[in-house]
RNA sequence: CGCGGGGUGGAGCAGUCUGGUAGCUCGUCGGGCUCAUAACCCGAAGGUCAUAGGUUCAAAUCCUAUCCCCGCAA
């Protein structure tokens, strides 16, 4: 049976394609519920959500309760009465009085190939751990913490040259067709939920700025994961003459040396010693500066003989 | 009005505090060296110093306003 009344909850980018998705293909979407507008940016700018931006093209309604879970909200919700309800990185935990409202339930699409990266940042994660593939899973919602029985799965690469933006976006469309062809097993009564294997599972947290805080004294391969997994955000920093200098863009080198110290800056790039081999800077960028290659930074700043990356300073 | 940094030849920067000849590392172009080169040597072109006013004998530099870029914070 195709649902006749669905609500879409969803509220950055990566949400996008499947609310498009529902849109192109005719569904009735009655209501998309979206975080409210938050101040953003620099001189804190009043900012809407991505997905209530493209809801408003489509004269969709949008609600942006501040908190989901309250009754008033559940009931506002119930009122619609909707027989489905898709969330896409809404970023608030529904309630089980929620996801008891819609007949065919929630379906919900995630990042990652669960039961693996459960949780806020499982994009980022995969790659910071130096996974080879990842994946969407759509799954039916229940009250834990994307533990919901496994729909669909689909996979996809991660390529050397991925980092978090590209993947992303590359997830954020495969994350539409997956949502898709769900549907199209859900109006056709073939859906076969599956049970995650709990003993299996991993948790993906929310990044902090913190977590792009380059170790030195960790192997090379690690640290261009890390780079990768957190760029564009939070980004990769380390500290060069006690200013924060954020890492764009790096490869893996064979030098050797104490973790942290410049071996060596030319055209090519910055090669610094980490713990187990080293790390050839290609692209980065110096607080308060625009994002450099390590050639056009190089033209401007002098760098000392023999000086160590890293070091105490620490951004909130 | 959240905090802060910045706009100087094509790129990245210094010079601004203490007004007085436009500087550095590159790139580009020409020439040289070399078996050869992304290497090296010699030379050249290229700038309304973000914009608009103001102060001054004189402003990249001091004052006022505007535009744009970036870091933090979210």
């Amino acid at each position: 049976m195709k649902p006749e009344r669905i609500i879409f909850m969803g509220t950055p980018i990566f949400a996008c394609p499947t609310l498009k998705m529902l849109i192109d293909r005719g569904e009735n979407v009655i209501a998309v519920i979206t975080q409210p507008d938050r101040p953003k940016g620099r001189g804190q700018q009043m900012q809407a959500p991505p997905v209530k931006e493209l809801a408003l093209q489509y004269n969709i309604p949008v609600l942006q309760p501040l908190k989901v879970r309250v009754p008033e909200v559940i009931e506002e919700i119930r009122g619609l009465n909707p027989d489905l309800i898709i969330v896409a990185a809404f970023g608030q935990i529904l309630p089980k009085a929620l996801l008891d409202i819609p007949s065919k339930g929630c379906i919900n699409v995630h990042a990652s190939l669960l039961p693996r990266y459960r949780g806020a940042a499982p994009i980022n994660w995969c790659i910071i751990n130096g996974e080879e593939e990842t994946g969407i899973t759509t799954m039916m919602m229940d009250v834990g913490l994307d533990t919901g029985d496994m729909l669909i799965k689909r996979f996809t690469k991660i390529l050397p040259e991925d980092d978090a933006s590209s993947l992303h976006d590359r997830l954020s469309l495969l994350g539409a067709e997956t949502m898709a062809e769900t549907l199209d097993l859900l109006e056709k009564d073939a859906l076969k939920p599956e049970k995650q294997d709990d003993s299996l599972t991993c948790y993906a947290p929310m990044l902090k700025k913190e977590t792009g805080i380059i170790d030195w004294s960790l192997n090379a391969a690690g640290i261009a994961n890390l780079i990768r997994g957190v760029t564009p955000w939070p980004g990769a920093q380390t500290m060069i003459d006690d200013k924060v200098l954020k890492v764009w863009k790096a490869h893996t080198g064979s030098g050797k040396g104490s973790p942290g110290r410049i071996l060596q800056a030319g055209k090519l790039g910055i090669e610094v010693a980490c713990g187990e081999g080293s790390l050839i800077i290609e692209e980065l960028q110096l607080e308060g500066k625009k994002r450099l290659t390590a050639r056009d930074f190089l033209a401007g700043y002098h760098i000392a003989e023999g000086i160590k990356l890293g070091g105490e300073k620490v951004e909130a």
